[in-house]
DNA sequence: GGATTTACTTAGAATGATTCTCATTCCTAG
DNA sequence: CTAGGAATGAGAATCATTCTAAGTAAATCC
């Protein structure tokens, strides 16, 4: 089990890395990023960190959630047009967008699949990245937890 | 070379297979969609179709693309929170975003890659729909006209 | 250690894309 | 031909996000 104290200095080391400081507000934010990665929105996340930080204004979450994805901590990931959602970045993944719930899931990728992905690529492009979104349904099965 | 009254009258039936009308404003807004497969915004379009139809609303525009995306003429891609880019549809193709120059390019898909794609998936997810994003940069090799 | 620059936060205004409202016009079916 | 549902147009409204200005805090320089 990560201590707090652990990854709010693994948040600053990051933070310092890009340039950026660390600051009590984008402690609170990453913490309630990480406490629930169900992909919150901006919104939800300045609802989840006022009772920590009643003060924090909705400016300085986008300011945070900005500061956290520069030094890739955090990734954004959009649907249509629906507001940007935020999850701590981990490994490489997909996301799965369930179109009855509205939920997201993390859908790991298997080694290779990214690169294979790319080499359907014409000759003359260089994907600096590749981004893969299903839509559709997720049926229960078992267990099925995205934490 | 599709002939402006097939393509019209492929619209037509499209359009009335969704239960839709087929008027001028459609056909404008979708010729103009084929002249220039650039992936342009709604407001983009507006000023295409203006030309042809200077009492043509902003709003109508919208109502027509989203006529259009529902008989499944037009596909919707969406980078970040830009707005929303219109392509009319073909074959199955993922899009390269150029970040280098913002332009749009459809990349065709081998046989058989989104259901490789999909097998990749837990059990219990249904995907209707996959899409790729690639970002990155293309280097104009001969020619490469996206038309 | 204190002054100064620089980054960060805040509240609210501003922006941009899209949707909504509603009056009007156009088809289409009966 | 006429009633009723669709589609259009103009502008207002909405929503997410960014910008602005003013105030704070922290790091650097002397």
């Amino acid at each position: 089990m990560i201590s707090n104290t652990d990854s709010s200095e693994a948040l600053a080391q990051r933070l310092s890395d890009s340039g950026l400081r660390s600051t009590p507000q984008r402690e609170v934010i990453y913490n309630v990023l990480l406490k629930r990665r169900d992909h919150p929105t901006a919104e939800e996340v300045f609802a989840r960190a006022k009772p920590e930080m009643p003060m924090i204004s909705l400016a300085t979450v986008y300011n945070c959630l900005e500061a956290l994805v520069q030094c890739d901590l955090v990734r954004t990931v959009n649907f249509e047009r629906g507001p940007t959602r935020y999850c701590p970045n981990l490994h490489p993944h997909a996301h799965f967008h369930d179109t009855k719930t509205g939920a997201t899931h993390d859908v790991e990728l298997p080694e290779g699949l990214i690169d294979q992905v790319k080499s359907i690529l014409p000759p003359g492009f260089e994907a600096s990245s590749v981004e893969i979104i299903f839509r559709g349904q997720a049926h229960a099965t078992s267990t099925n937890p995205t934490p």
